[in-house]
DNA sequence: CATGAATGAGTCTTCATTCAT
DNA sequence: CATGAATGAAGACTCATTCAT
């Protein structure tokens, strides 16, 4: 990974622009990759194009990149971060109620499939049957989203003062909401062409998920 | 028919023969390509290693199937088709009601994913992410296999007597399923060595699941 | 090549009719060839295409010809033959003048060229540059082609009491005329769609014909 | 143009001798396809071959030439180029008399056929028979051969102030003349060793031409 | 640092030909 | 005689990767 050092006083000039320019192009390269894995698929796009899309040499991007699978593995990277942050910051935003919970599938919807076709179509499509390399990074990748889910999960039933009716629920509840954004995001956005009502999807793939999650909780008695 | 010697019916015995190899052979490759397709992954597999593991020609494999992508279609197709009918017959088997529903999760791990990880390997990951033509198969078997589940729902909730808050609410239901299904899978076995309870997994998800479509019900006022 | 035995009288039945459907097949399968060489070219149809379009197997191919240059060698011969016979025939109508030569570049290109695109496809564009053993049939038969030219003009001039200013002028003039022959044909019929009036360049290839001739006799000093 | 390609001053010598590699590289296995097709066929010569004659991997040839197709294809243009530059100076040396055209004959076969027998072999062999776009390459190239050959006899004719029959004639008598060339090539270059008298077949064919073209002139009543 | 020419192993695919039935 | 499944050698072409300049 490129360091993102930010300019110290005592660096010359010169070493600043280059570092902004090294961390320019290698955005650049990234998105050309993006750009072209979403639009034409890993396998078929060569190194060639990436390099002529973001006007650098192929030498270049085996400066910036290891391989093409580097490429790919930033990218997942990349737009896995994004998606956990996006996750994340409308966690914040609920009451920790399990109603507050509602509008985060819109958020999913609204902010990353639709907003972003480009990178659901590598995070769930192209990242996936390539090499060993690369589905190790996409399992720990997922495993991180599903820890987070997790957490939130966790939270939640702490805040309500509610139980699971076994330690492994909340593991299983979070591999299951995984699984619906997943495929939800498959069938409405790339086998459809996303024109169906973002609010209504949301909303009911919401009360899904409220829905599951309830029937897993001990009922109290 | 001019030829007097019929053992049985009016098919000469050579050409049943001949039909049982050609079935045989057709065959032969076809798990050739499931093992090593699954094993190595579709990309690194070579059509030469197909046909020496199914001990033919490589000419032989041109001659069953169109192109190596044909090979992995006709093995999604075959896996799909599988699945749709242990699922249908695991259904078949419920009283209709949404505690019947209960054990079809169980059948999906046990039978599916356990006894056959190699199946689940190229459905859910192999088959992902390769060409166009891949894709599209890929999609209409995925789109068969939700309708399906959109099918049974409705079945159910008839029988229930009960309604959905929407039009649109069993198609979602049944895509959240397919999403469970899918990811369940590949988190507790292709991820995981698929040593958890299966029981407990099953059970879990199938109260998830119910929970998630009795969510969707209108409420009965 | 298959014999064309007539059916003596001590001949079974059954092998009359064998044979005569064994030069059926032989006919068929060669009227295949020159069909799809002519339309696709020579290697670009495979053997399969031409058993398909002649209703045959493949293993029958092989059993009236002895492989793919064989095909094609042939067809070269039946179309060399063709040709030779009709300009043959023309020239002996004439009344051994230079003028009566006149109307066989017309046959030529009527009968020829215009009857039959296909065989000039073959004998002038896909026999030429393939195997070794095709190319030297292909001479030999443009070798007898310039022969029975030669004969020809060897016959007029001697009708003519003239003779020529070198004894190789004859092979000349018939090399000339023969790749005059070709090119027009190939101008004419293969690269433009044979719409000009024939008789127009009937009439003034015989002239040009005629004035190369004239032109290589010895003047009568 | 931004360049004034000064030889030494704005161009640096590295990229100067890269040009002149560059160029080196794109002849050296231009030059041993010229040699392979010839010697073996176009068909019979792969791409392996060609880069071992040429020193260098296979990838270089297609860094080079779009695929097989493409080298022949630049071949024959290059050939084409040649001959047409041949005959054109030839043509310029004569006095646009008819007489004077005497010895473009000689030229052809003493500078082109004698010395050059590869590019006969690719020309007017090797060529034919080819693909689609080999082939319409290869028509093209005939036809502006066609019309320089037009264009020549047009000057003559108008500076003799003669008339031709008919508006077509030049167009008929410049197809004979390229078909003579090119059978005349073949017979004595191809099918023959070369050693007939390149003198005693330059005259004649001179004066075959000759007695064709004048045949045509409208006689000056 | 940047370039892009060069590499060459790797693969799919074709298809003429054969031969057991 | 006819069939057509099977062979397997052959070859075109791709492209990730490297490295001299």
């Amino acid at each position: 990974m490129i360091k993102t050092n930010k300019p110290d006083t005592d660096m010359p000039r010169r070493s600043i622009r280059r570092l902004r320019e090294k961390k320019n192009r290698y955005n650049t390269i990234l998105k050309a990759a993006e750009k072209l894995f979403s639009k034409k698929g890993f396998n078929q796009t060569s190194i060639e194009e990436i390099a002529d899309l973001a006007e650098v040499s192929t030498g270049a991007v085996y400066f910036y990149f290891k391989n093409k699978d580097d490429l790919l593995i930033k990218l997942m990277h990349e737009i896995g971060h994004y998606l956990r942050k996006l996750l994340g910051k409308e966690f914040e935003k609920t009451d920790l109620t399990l109603n507050g919970f509602n509008n985060i599938p819109y958020a999913f919807l609204k902010n990353f499939c639709m907003g972003h076709p480009e990178k659901i179509t590598i995070f769930f499509r192209e990242s996936v049957g390539q090499s060993l390399e690369v589905e190790e990074q996409r399992k720990q990748l997922f495993v991180k989203l599903t820890l987070d889910i997790k957490d939130a999960i966790t939270k939640i039933s702490k805040e309500q003062g509610k139980n699971f009716i076994s330690d492994f629920s909340i593991e299983l509840i979070a591999v299951c909401i995984v699984g619906i954004y997943e495929r939800v995001a498959c069938h409405y956005f790339l086998w459809q062409d996303g024109s169906k009502n973002i609010q209504d999807i949301a909303e009911e793939t919401a009360s899904f998920m409220l829905g599951g999650i309830n029937s897993l909780f001990k009922t109290g008695l």
